[in-house]
DNA sequence: TTACCGAATTGACCATCGTCAAGCCAGCTC
DNA sequence: GAGCTGGCTTGACGATGGTCAATTCGGTAA
């Protein structure tokens, strides 16, 4: 079970709440609603009305959007730790712009958005860490629509694979399906199949199951190019 | 010849400035610099250290990517009262993500970007200001990844005509040349010339030069679906 | 163990779009 | 006017990647 006394704690760490005086962190708790979803609960779609933002404790959950013909593209895996939809506080007429769906049973902290934003109003150095953050995210998507315009398939996946080894050891483990990866990257679930095991035959990694191992990282790079 | 004054003036319209005491304004003023820069010039470029940023007076400016294999990408279009590379005063390393380059002759200020930071963090409510601009940002930059992944090239011509449209008069007026558009819509040349001509021969739009009139908006729209 | 279900894979086929090359048109200078 | 330049257009061709269908694989439950 979780206590007030641990949601608190678990806030804390994060940049969204970790400057904040105390009694406002106990003002944020307070109006606070914690929620349990199991696996393939949706928790937002797509153009609600969005008055409130999110704090994942543990479990994990997709940003994704749906598109006119039905398909869908993933945005962004959330995990433990991570907060989300808080962008969307400073807008005029907020609505979420991404559906937000359990990929396992999880643990959320729904927050209520004017009320924080009020406490954020006498914080302006919480205000700055916010926008690095923003700056940081515009970032990624604009190296995302590069990705994604510029280069075909197979550099996508290349990409993908190289920004995904967080460390050198040249070991990607996927979290999610591939046909997820597959969205992200804007390609079919076949085409990545396909691009994989090209790489394989190459000799340039090795798959089992969801671990895909680097073994050529010069040959990789060379396909970015 | 622009004075201070009418500098100080022009700024007071931009919301990164309205809300500035006039002391903290005048402050800002005195560390600019006036840029003029005739077609063609460049003012900065990716990955130059970012430590100033940039309001335009007048004249147009794109900003754009180059990639590996040469490729430019067009990013966005800068047009008369609006700042840009803003976004950077908040990240902790701070470098330009693109380069900029006069379309046509253009004035522009170049601002201190720590200076106006040190202000920025007296006033909380223009932070908010700009956590919302950035927000609204990053949404148009998601929807641009819809378009440019789960959309075929005729498809993102279309979005495209469609959000052109200030007014309904379903006139659009292309102000920089089509070689620019098309690669704002990840497509070559070519093929922005040949799907415009299938819409032409289809009686949707009617082009003349930079010219396109949507005759057909229901045809259009059917495109989109 | 077997049965089952969804994910992943593989093959065949084909539309789309990029590439290369040539030609055209508008605007400019001389 | 002639000639040049750069952007735009048009055609031919081929590679890339999407679609559809069949098969295999892996995990779960009976």
């Amino acid at each position: 079970m979780l206590t007030e006394q641990s949601l608190i704690a678990e806030l804390r760490r994060h940049h969204l709440f970790s400057r904040l005086p105390d009694a406002a962190l106990q003002e944020v708790c307070a109006s606070a609603n914690l929620k349990r979803l199991p696996t393939g609960a949706s928790l937002f779609h797509q153009g609600d009305k969005a008055d409130r933002f999110y704090f994942l404790f543990s479990g994990q959950i997709k940003l994704h959007r749906v598109v006119c013909d039905g398909q869908e593209k993933l945005v962004e895996v959330m995990r433990a730790g991570e907060s989300f939809a808080e962008a969307l506080l400073f807008k005029g007429t907020p609505s979420y712009p991404v559906s937000a769906t359990a990929l396992k049973a999880s643990l959320v902290a729904s927050l209520n958005g004017p009320h924080y934003r009020r406490i954020l109003e006498q914080q302006p150095d919480i205000c700055l860490d916010i926008l690095a953050t923003l700056s940081i995210r515009l970032h990624q998507r604009m190296t995302e629509i590069d990705t994604l315009t510029l280069a075909n398939a197979s550099h996508r996946v290349v990409r993908f694979l190289a920004q995904s080894q967080q460390d050198d050891s040249g070991v990607v483990m996927l979290d999610v399906p591939k046909r997820l990866i597959a969205s992200k990257l804007g390609i079919q679930p076949e085409t990545f199949s396909r691009i994989l095991h090209r790489l394989i035959d190459a000799g340039t990694i090795s798959v089992q199951r969801r671990r895909i191992e680097i073994l050529d990282h010069r040959k990789l790079a060379a396909y970015d190019e």
